[in-house]
DNA sequence: GTATGATTTTAAGAATGCTTTAAGAGAATT
DNA sequence: AATTCTCTTAAAGCATTCTTAAAATCATAC
């Protein structure tokens, strides 16, 4: 469960500084070197939490600032700058920044703040905002380990998981029982009878009548299906 | 709508500078002179934020921080200390600190702290802070420490509070006991034993029959579950 | 139809993770 | 200072999941 976080300032030093600092607390960072970088990384992608110098050349800090709360975005920005300017601390926080931190700064105490903004912000995520895999009347939320049937949620096994999982990713498409291995078990000593038992507890679970599979085919000398006429 | 603000400090002069400009910013405060006096406070009223200086006679400014967040009061708190040190500042971020200013400092800088932090709790705070959680025939009132079960009141200790809380806030959703134990301790020496521990205590407390959970669910391998059939 | 090999089912032991109990340290309360 | 309550730590007992193996069943081809 890394965090990412988008760490932008003109000085490349600064940027290795502070990336290699937040990589010693697990932290994942990517550096923008211009304000325009900046916004072009926070277009592409998701950031949980922005460090953001002020002072810099072209599009400045709290114009960066501006961009990012107008584009309704809410992450926590820490705003960094020489300037100790107690009206230029005002404006930060008037535009919205969380935090203002004067260099020189201690880069230790940086990463506490940072982790301290992301331990108030993040305590609501949760994996059910994972993806889950839907087909016919079933869900699967593999995070979770919990398929829901009609809305009935049926708890699976580790293993149970992973094998349904890698039918769902391929709705209607035979999955030879070889690559199934590979998927569910990882490594490469292909043991058949494994799937078969494990291929018996799904149906146990997942079909009405085991003896009838409806959802889970199965094609002799190769493999499994989901299929699709599931109502 | 006004917030609630508590300052702790031993200087009178202090107390009564942040007082006058919390006030001009339409903040109340509430002043304690001392740790102690901070804590008979915290125990009559509710407070949206606490501003505490460290180093203070008698009880200091860490010990009143760790009792806040043993006691499950999640409100922000800044820090305020002469000292300049790094170690200073991490531990106080360790124990669950929001922010840490030095003295001296400009109360307008201050205040736009205080505000960077309410904005940002009052988002989610609304739902947290919310005098109660609704969940079935159970509520819970985190700030009394209180579970009402078909109106019966079942009295909670701090941490099975705040172990009810993290599920409360997820219904149906599994909550993996990593991320529980980060919710519950706040720190990250992850003890699995503990969880189990206080899962137990929890659910002899809720549960009608601890053998047969009705409530919370056990994903094994994962973590915990609260379901939703309470009807 | 019967033989053959593939698939399904069952069952038992090992490994792993969960629950429960209990005892002692530490706070809070009287 | 004594008592109660909470929290931590450790350990024993339980339950589930995983693995392995063997028996039973089924589909296809001869």
């Amino acid at each position: 469960m890394f965090h990412h976080i988008l760490v932008v300032d003109n000085e490349p030093e600064l940027l290795e500084l502070v990336d290699y600092n937040l990589a010693q607390a697990d932290l994942r960072a990517t550096c923008a070197i211009s304000g325009l970088e900046a916004l072009k990384h926070l277009n592409e992608q998701t950031f949980d939490l922005v460090i953001l110098d002020i002072m810099m050349d072209g599009m400045d800090g709290f114009s960066v600032l501006e961009r990012i709360r107008n584009g309704a975005m809410e992450m926590p920005v820490i705003l960094l700058s020489a300037k100790h300017e107690v009206d230029s601390k005002i404006r930060g926080f008037g535009l919205g920044a969380d935090d203002y931190v004067t260099k020189p700064f201690s880069p230790s105490e940086l990463v506490a703040r940072v982790q301290a903004h992301l331990r108030r912000t993040h305590k609501t995520a949760s994996i059910e905002q994972m993806i889950s895999y839907s087909y016919g009347n079933m869900r699967l939320n593999p995070a979770a380990q919990m398929l829901y049937k009609n809305n009935q949620a049926i708890p699976l096994s580790a293993t149970e998981t992973k094998m349904l999982l890698a039918l769902m990713k391929r709705p209607n498409q035979t999955v030879p029982k070889i690559q199934l291995f590979e998927e569910v078990w990882g490594h490469s000593n292909y043991d058949e009878n494994s799937i078969n038992v494990y291929m018996n507890f799904l149906r146990k679970k997942i079909e009405d009548d085991p003896r009838q599979p409806r959802y889970i085919q199965t094609v002799w000398g190769l493999g499994y299906l989901l299929t699709g006429e599931a109502e």
